[in-house]
DNA sequence: AACGTTGACGTCAGTAAG
DNA sequence: CTTACTGACGTCAACGTT
């Protein structure tokens, strides 16, 4: 009928490439819509009064069990469609949620690591200190002992440095997030939020793959890795806990000049 | 019209608390809805032949200008929907990657706290090796130098139980995250996806607060019907990047024996 | 085949910005 | 006032499951 000629006929240019409703844009331009699916006439049969006289009342009652049949179907549909909505919402708002919960607990471990790094640089410091102690067996000692240290550090800042560089490729900068994410698009005054507040966030990803999901629609998925991988859940792993507290102690240079005490 | 009766007065049993469509099912029963909106005679009006004979034939032809107005307004409505899909899609797919990529960014920060813990009590043991070097000035030296680490690691300690603490208020249990978030709900092989970009610029509001976004489903939640609450979904439960690793090494018992050196 | 699920669409209703 | 944006809905088409 005429809201359907309208509502399909119209608009294609701003379709962009969806998978779901293929054709639909050749065939069913008017009224052939009827072979599409079983029952489709629903709308009473009775829609040619457009301006051109009318061409086919004869299917008018077309059949008084079809029609059932077809309202049915809407009415279950219609069912499943808000089904599908408050699951996908339900699916977005877990997202989000953890979302803020991930970003600070990732600053807390930050945190952590930058009190660790501390800890161990004191260590270290003192650690030196008995080098002048005087005592051969002790100076003896203290340089198996600073080897062993100094190859250490090397390890751990390998690792940082390659993780650094990882976070890079990431979206540190902000190049692979075009979006910022601060809340879904619209926002409605519905409240619910968790007051969390906190978000500091910052940390930054790692590239991996992900997903690719619609809206109105949503999932896809993507690739087969993304799913597995992440882990995720309800990130049970929280451990650790740690304010951002005292000393900024560079992360890195920290240890270099046990390097020159190798010479000794 | 038809279609809309139908549309409309039915199903009002799985509305679960919208927020946005609020009462339409009052008012709008059935063709009372011309004073709703400037424009919703749109459908040719002409469709009265429901069963009772028609009554309202007169503004069929209503103003042709009027249609023409109700007609670019319904094309720029069709048009903004369909960006506003468009930038939904995008954000959550944004979210959805960022949450990957947080969790792996976390997993990681996870080994390297392990791994620097370890390193910490490889320091301290070493440390303590000096305490049996005879040198009454050594000594003493490492008897204040104990006291510093001691108090250290209590206050870790502290911090550290602290935050553990908020860690089983907060979801460590998981029983603030409903869902498990494995993949949204549906998958498609849609593609697509980044080709549009135009419109997108989707800023994102900033309530700080977060959440309480809106689907193409809604806000509420709430409903004791039965629709959502069963999950469903994939639930995969992915566990947890964080691999074991190495060192066991219990977080809290590592130094404790320092606390006996104190007498010395 | 019948059915549930879900991406995408067009529409309505409401809000906020111009 | 108009206009853009968006939450929610009903529908369609396709896919999956039974």
């Amino acid at each position: 009928m005429n809201p359907n000629i309208t509502r399909y006929s119209r608009n294609a240019h701003v379709r962009n490439g969806q998978p779901t409703p293929p054709p639909y844009d050749d065939k069913r331009n008017f009224q052939n819509m009827q072979v599409a699916y079983p029952m489709q006439s629903y709308q009473e049969q009775q829609q040619q009064q457009q301006s051109p006289p009318s061409q086919q009342q004869l299917l008018a009652p077309p059949q008084n069990d079809e029609r059932a049949k077809r309202e049915r179907f809407l009415e279950r549909n219609r069912v499943a469609a808000s089904k599908c909505r408050q699951k996908k919402k339900m699916f977005y708002e877990n997202l989000n949620q953890q979302h803020s919960e991930l970003e600070e607990l990732n600053s807390k471990l930050h945190s952590e690591i930058e009190h660790l790094r501390g800890e161990i640089l004191t260590l270290k410091t003192q650690l030196l200190q008995h080098g002048e102690c005087g005592d051969p067996a002790i100076t003896l000692h203290l340089s198996h002992m600073v080897k062993n240290i100094t190859a250490m550090d090397h390890a751990a800042a390998d690792r940082r440095r390659a993780s650094q560089t990882m976070d890079m490729l990431g979206l540190g900068g902000g190049s692979t997030l075009a979006g910022t994410r601060s809340s879904p698009p619209g926002l409605s005054p519905s409240s619910t939020a968790t007051a969390s507040s906190s978000g500091s966030g910052h940390c930054a990803p790692l590239p991996t793959v992900s997903i690719g999901f619609g809206f109105d629609a949503m999932p896809i998925v993507a690739t087969n890795t993304t799913t597995t991988n992440s882990s995720s859940d309800q990130l049970v792993n929280k451990t650790i806990g740690d304010e951002p507290l005292n000393g900024p102690l560079d992360p890195m240079p920290e240890y270099e000049f046990l390097e020159e005490l190798l010479d000794m």
